[in-house]
DNA sequence: GGTTGCATGTAAATGGTTACATGATTGT
DNA sequence: ACAATCATGTAACCATTTACATGCAACC
């Protein structure tokens, strides 16, 4: 997904700044699953202000830069539509880990609980991040989407936890209990 | 991960072509993992050469261009192991599909129903060919993350097979209450 | 006779990230 | 005092994809 068609649903939520859109990826519904930098941001806005897609309110920011508010408009919510129906691009995952863990007969154990250890922890918090997570409203897209997210989080959480061993030759799972986090699945 | 250090991977399993190494990426263990075009293999193994990582040993093609086939060199292989001793980038997967999912209500019922059925066809053909990888031989590495990427798309699969009906109201499956929903169990 | 597989390589286009530039306000 | 938050924007840089160029052999 181009980041102008990532920009434009984001607009067809709610109005924001660019400002506002890079939160919505770094914290929002589905920042697992899409990312965009400022970089790549504000010119998308400027593009999309051009086309008549969006329009821009400016609230003069005193000290600050101009806040840059940007609505979606007519036109705006029919191209986006129209992005919707375009067949999407199959779904990657890009994992550095699984690479290293691959290999991982080439490194010393304790570096291979290093990095299952740092990628549980990290899952955990993210599920905890998803289940705490407000943001969507009670309809039906963005559950089901934060359900997918956490689906897909709960299964490799749980593959790690439980398999882990296999790769470390550390204890069997028998022994793994109740020690950190808020309660596993 | 730079595409020196994927190919400097595949090397150090076994010497192979420029050509053997995209068809890697292409079918082989990790391919849902990472990702290489020609045009970045071929410029990436000439560095690797000019860097002495690897060295080449040109089979005459009689018609076809020279085969190249590079094996990997004990400073290779040392450049490798450091290279996996960087702390990997997070994993990240990026899904055009959740992105339109997220905005299902824009869209025509039996289009969400060709997207999902799409996608499960897809994941079921995936975890086929995984089930059936003999590639990874019996060592922990290759298994590890096979099982890994097995148990994220039948996560996956699973998902979606059960909480469809709740994006596109079709019938609910007979055996209701799966309890796999967005709902916190 | 047409497609697929083998086999290499280059160059242009793509699309994005990173770094820079600016600077007041609020929180620790 | 120092860091983070708010807030915008440009430009250089980067890696990778895509398209092109070449061409035989085997299969259907």
């Amino acid at each position: 997904m181009d980041v102008k068609t990532l920009c434009l649903g984001v607009l067809a939520l709610r109005p924001a700044t660019g400002y506002d859109i890079r939160k919505w990826f770094e914290n929002g519904s589905f920042s697992h699953f899409q990312d965009a930098a400022f970089g790549s941001i504000y010119p998308a806005l400027k593009a999309l202000a051009a086309d008549g897609l969006v329009t821009v309110t400016e609230e003069p920011g005193g000290s600050r830069p101009d806040r840059k508010l940007y609505t979606i408009t007519e036109s705006g919510r029919r191209a986006f539509r129209m992005a919707l129906e375009r067949p999407p691009a199959a779904d990657r995952v890009r994992s550095d880990l699984t690479f290293i863990l691959f290999f991982g007969h080439l490194l010393p154990p304790d570096r291979l609980d290093d990095l299952i250890d740092g990628r549980i922890a990290w899952l955990r918090q993210a599920i905890a991040h998803m289940d705490s997570c407000t943001d969507p409203p009670p309809v039906t897209g963005p559950r089901f989407v934060l359900g997918y997210g956490l689906a897909i989080y709960r299964a490799a959480l749980a593959y790690l936890e439980q398999n882990r061993h296999l790769l470390t030759g550390t204890a069997a799972p028998a022994a793994r209990a109740t020690e950190q986090g808020p309660e596993p699945s």
